[in-house]
DNA sequence: TCTACATCCGTACCTAACTACGGAGTCAAG
DNA sequence: CTTGACTCCGTAGTTAGGTACGGATGTAGA
């Protein structure tokens, strides 16, 4: 019996499970946010499903506007380290998170109330966005 | 009296008031994210506090993953247009930011975790933070 | 075994978002 | 009325984050 819940994933199928080019997947390599994976006879890249849900968190955490070298620490923090250096780091990007937070929190109730304004008028609109962020500086 | 509370700034001024360099602001004229001010005499161009709130809102919704393009999508909205085209845009980036919320709600959880579990310990520590992004697809 | 398709690697190229350069015009202080 | 800082403009260069290319090798199915 092959272990039906194992996962086996050539490089392609990496990629395709996760919603990304194979380039992109051998440029995180390089840039190493994966680390080099087992390789089978003809150093072929074999992955497992950890990778998958590696490289989905990657491309969720730039929607948040993490920089890959943040990714990177984010991914450092996951992977495990000693709890003095890890501490400090979470407490830095707790901070980051929770300002961002903060306005994508303001920024939600404006839009919200746009809507709610649209449906009732229809003339023009205004939606005043811009006294929704960098207040928290 | 030359009206106290009026604002009027340079090129130079209003890159300092925003945090920005001089070519930056150049450079949003350029993609029309910033209208085409009033210029005196020499053609030198003058800006007023909008302006300064204009480009900082920019560079706040960049740190929150949103492109430049997005953002003008954005500026838009705070312009006014009229209800429908708004209403739709205003929706859609509401699906946006909301997803947005979910993913850093659980990002704060997890790194808060993490630094009390730290405060506990002195060993090694693990944070599951890739489990925390990207489940709302 | 032959064929089609995937993978290997290095290198070159691409887009977004700046950033720097350089020569000419402007302006306020001395 | 000159000097030094600032502005003008176009164009070229840079960094981050991929994306594409191309020739060689691996590999699974008819």
């Amino acid at each position: 019996m092959s272990d039906p819940g194992r996962v086996d994933l050539t490089i392609g199928g990496l990629a395709a499970s996760a919603g990304v080019h194979v380039e992109t997947i051998r440029f995180y390599q390089r840039k190493g946010l994966l680390a080099e994976p087992h390789r089978s006879y003809g150093r072929i890249r074999h992955y497992g499903a950890a990778d998958v849900a590696r490289v989905r968190f990657v491309k969720s955490a730039q929607r948040l506007g993490f920089s890959l070298d943040e990714v990177a620490g984010l991914l450092r923090l996951e992977d495990g380290t000693h709890c003095d250096e890890a501490r400090a780091a979470a407490e830095h990007k707790l901070t980051d998170v929770r300002a961002k937070l903060a306005d994508l929190r303001r920024m939600e109730t404006a839009l919200a109330q746009l809507v709610r304004r649209c449906a009732a008028t229809s003339g023009r609109v205004r939606c005043p966005l811009i006294s929704t962020l960098g207040l928290g500086e």
